[in-house]
DNA sequence: CAGAAACTT
């Protein structure tokens, strides 16, 4: 037998007993007001229901409230419907998933017993599912966001709930301090509102600054003449001032599973906490006796522990580890035991699952198991808040957490860290959603004492770039004194608006150019969006659109690790000798002609979920730029030296130059550049490239990555490398 | 020789 990982019989409680799960999706029924009231049993029994009027109270009363409420306590579904029978008027509900957005408007809509895309519907990119009629809508933040941009002051809105508010993503946290904003400028023209007649309303002062897009304007030469400077661009852009009448107050309703309400409550001047019971099963924690020197070895023996001494039928294991390369390693070990079990003991299933796998592979975690065998999850972090599978008992824990970091000198990484302690809780969580259940925590009680609280907010660690230009594009004119939640430090701050300076995004006073707001129109990083408007000059529109598609997923293979030969056999017809982005532009061209083929795609190892998503981008960016009156058909043909140089007008800050030693060192950092294995350009030499991403993990990698003339990079950004331009 | 997760009028 294998050594065991000993966890000591001192078991710690997570969570309390409770009596029931929640019932499960329904099928949308014919009468959708016998359906409702069908349900209204089930929804009366919620822990929340008692709270409903006091809930509501609040609401009434103060202009902000906190709702911590764990899983199962019926918040996200019932606090909408509390608002809408309480007469309130139109509400958005943010949730940071798209899959969350719409199926929890689904069951709202059964539980209303309104047809969804009636009172209540959904809106998330690429599908909106809502009417005139609609006053429930859920939506993703990143939507809420972007409507921000044409509606500033969120006018058709009264409440806004933003929902899962504890993990803190990136939109989560800018919509946080944009709508703090707009709640208080709502409040001052909804006191003006009632404090004056119509009259008053004439005058300028009660005006707001209205940066609606559509007075966007910004012209295009034609490819054969002269670069235009943004300076020289056009601007009919103006603060226009909209209709104030009628704008009432806004309400904030911030929902948050975890007990970091007091942070959420003091950013909103002391808004109330409200807490709401949850529905969990208890879960018994271990914890090891000693650390574990190697977490793949302790995850392997402690699922082999729990499989062979509790019964099969007492549910699954579910497995958190780090990444891809974590699972496949502990499923090999998996493998390999099980097939010297003894007689007797039954089968066990691994069953890896992680956003890069294949649609069809996902799925095998949500089937049940074969007789007579147990599944063994193995998963990333996909499944602590993304995916909830069914049938888990046990959950064991390694840990840590692959983490996406950015610090404007060293650039971006991404490494194994130890989680923090709502992540633990969250895991541990995964235990108890259908039963008591239990968990194993691959560290020792002590170590988990030294755990952060909470994981660092994503605005601390990423580019700002983006944030930047929403924020100037919404009318923040000093980023560096905007009320963020968790301010990002003040050099990546400073990063980003360097970034839109040399992008000319930014004028040297740091304020908005024509190019700039034309570039906050696009769903895009600023420096793709620059790459489309140097398109049209370079006459290969068409080609940018599809690239920028193409590289808006993280991956268009997929490459399992026993088939990298057969693999790299088969994706050979699209490589291209020029690197990256031609390679990728001929596998969509590829794929098109064969009309997106199941086959096709599993033949060559093409992700064809991913490369669904790139076909709704681009269709979504032809639109709008054909909107803001570009020439989406301008092709360069043959000539793809244009679509690289393009590039280049948008990644200049993304080069590398060949070494005499054979390495590539980045321009901007002087920093050794190692090309991705996965790119086309792996082992190649040539004398400069440039590169999509730069991301540390155990080397600095370069992926999705193109050769280039050393001569464009300088052509393109005479504000960077002037003195390296030596032409003309 | 290698890819946490998620999102955008």
């Amino acid at each position: 037998m294998p050594p065991k990982v000993v966890f000591p019989d001192t078991a710690d409680t997570v969570a309390k007993p409770a009596t029931n799960g929640k019932t499960k999706h329904h099928k949308p029924k014919q009468d959708h007001r016998a359906l409702a009231h069908r349900l209204r049993g089930q929804r009366e029994s919620l822990p929340i229901f008692t709270a409903r009027n006091a809930i509501i109270q609040q609401v009434r009363q103060h202009p902000t409230v906190i709702v911590v409420g764990e899983t199962g306590s019926g918040k996200t579904t019932q606090i909408p419907q509390y608002l809408l029978e309480s007469g309130f008027g139109t509400t958005a509900i943010t949730q940071p998933r798209r899959v969350a957005a719409t199926s929890i408007a689904k069951r709202v809509a059964e539980e209303v017993g309104t047809p969804l895309g009636g009172r209540v519907g959904y809106t998330i990119r690429f599908e909106d599912c809502s009417s005139d009629k609609t006053q429930l809508r859920f939506c993703t933040d990143g939507l809420l966001l972007r409507e921000i941009l044409s509606d500033p002051l969120l006018r058709r809105y009264e409440v806004v709930i933003l929902d899962e508010a504890h993990e803190r993503t990136l939109r989560t946290d800018i919509l946080l301090g944009m709508l703090k904003d707009i709640q208080r400028e709502r409040k001052r023209v909804a006191e003006l509102n009632q404090q004056v007649p119509d009259a008053y309303f004439e005058e300028e002062e009660v005006s707001y600054r209205d940066h609606r897009s559509h007075g966007t304007h910004v012209t295009f030469d034609e490819p054969e003449e002269e670069p235009v400077q943004p300076e020289a661009v056009p601007s009919v852009i103006d603060n226009v001032h909209g209709d104030v009448t009628g704008i009432g107050e806004l309400k904030i309703i911030v929902m948050s599973a975890t007990l970091d309400a007091e942070r959420f409550s003091a950013y909103f001047d002391s808004a109330p906490i409200l807490y709401v019971a949850g529905r969990q099963f208890p879960v018994t924690t271990y914890y090891t006796t000693t650390p574990q020197a190697d977490y793949l070895d302790a995850a392997h023996l402690t699922a082999l522990q729990i499989h062979t001494e509790t019964p099969s039928t007492s549910g699954d294991i579910l497995v958190f580890l780090s990444g891809q390369e974590d699972i496949e390693n502990v499923e090999k070990l998996l493998r390999d035991s099980a097939a010297s079990f003894p007689p007797g003991v039954p089968a066990l299933l691994p069953c890896p699952i992680f956003a890069a796998l294949p649609q069809s592979q996902q799925s095998q975690v949500f089937d049940p198991a074969p007789e007579f065998t147990r599944k063994i999850i193995l998963a990333t972090n996909i499944a602590e808040t993304s995916l909830t599978i069914p049938g888990i008992r046990h959950v064991v824990d390694s840990g840590v957490h692959k983490v996406r970091g950015f610090d404007p000198r060293v650039g971006e990484s991404l490494l194994v860290e130890p989680i923090s302690k709502s992540s633990a809780r969250q895991r541990t969580g995964r235990a108890g959603r259908e039963a008591a259940g239990f968990c194993y925590r691959l560290y020792t009680e002590s170590d988990y004492a030294q755990l952060a609280e909470d994981s660092i907010p994503e605005i601390k660690r990423c580019q700002l770039s983006m944030v930047v230009l929403q924020l100037k594009a919404a009318g923040v004119t000093d980023v560096m004194q905007f009320d963020f939640m968790d301010r990002p430090s003040k050099k990546a701050l400073k990063h980003a608006l360097l970034e839109l300076y040399a992008l000319d995004a930014l004028d040297d006073r740091g304020e908005l150019t024509a190019l700039g707001r034309w570039m906050s129109e696009f769903p895009l990083e600023p420096s793709y969006s620059k790459v489309i408007y140097a398109s049209q000059k370079a006459g290969c529109t068409r080609e940018a659109i599809d690239i920028v598609s193409l590289l808006s997923v993280d991956s268009l293979f997929y490459v399992p690790a026993d088939k990298r030969e057969e693999s790299n056999a088969a994706q050979a017809v699209f490589r291209s000798t020029e690197g990256d982005h031609l390679t990728f532009l001929n596998l969509l061209r590829a794929y098109n002609k064969v009309n997106g083929d199941r086959e096709w795609c599993q033949e060559h190892f093409v992700n064809r979920r991913n490369m669904k998503h790139v076909l709704d981008v681009r269709l979504q960016l032809n639109r709008l730029c054909a909107r803001l009156e570009l020439d989406t058909e301008r092709s360069c043909g043959t000539d793809l030296d244009a679509v690289l140089k393009c590039f280049l007008s948008g990644f200049f800050h993304n080069c590398a130059l060949l070494q005499p030693d054979g390495t590539y060192r980045s321009l901007n950092g002087s920093q050794a550049v190692h090309v991705h294995p996965g790119s086309s350009m792996f082992a190649k030499k040539t004398p400069a490239i440039f590169y999509d991403q730069l991301v540390f993990t155990n080397k600095l990698h370069a992926r999705a990555v193109s050769a280039v003339d050393p001569m464009w990079i300088a052509q393109a950004s005479p504000k960077l490398y002037g003195r390296l331009n030596t032409t003309a």
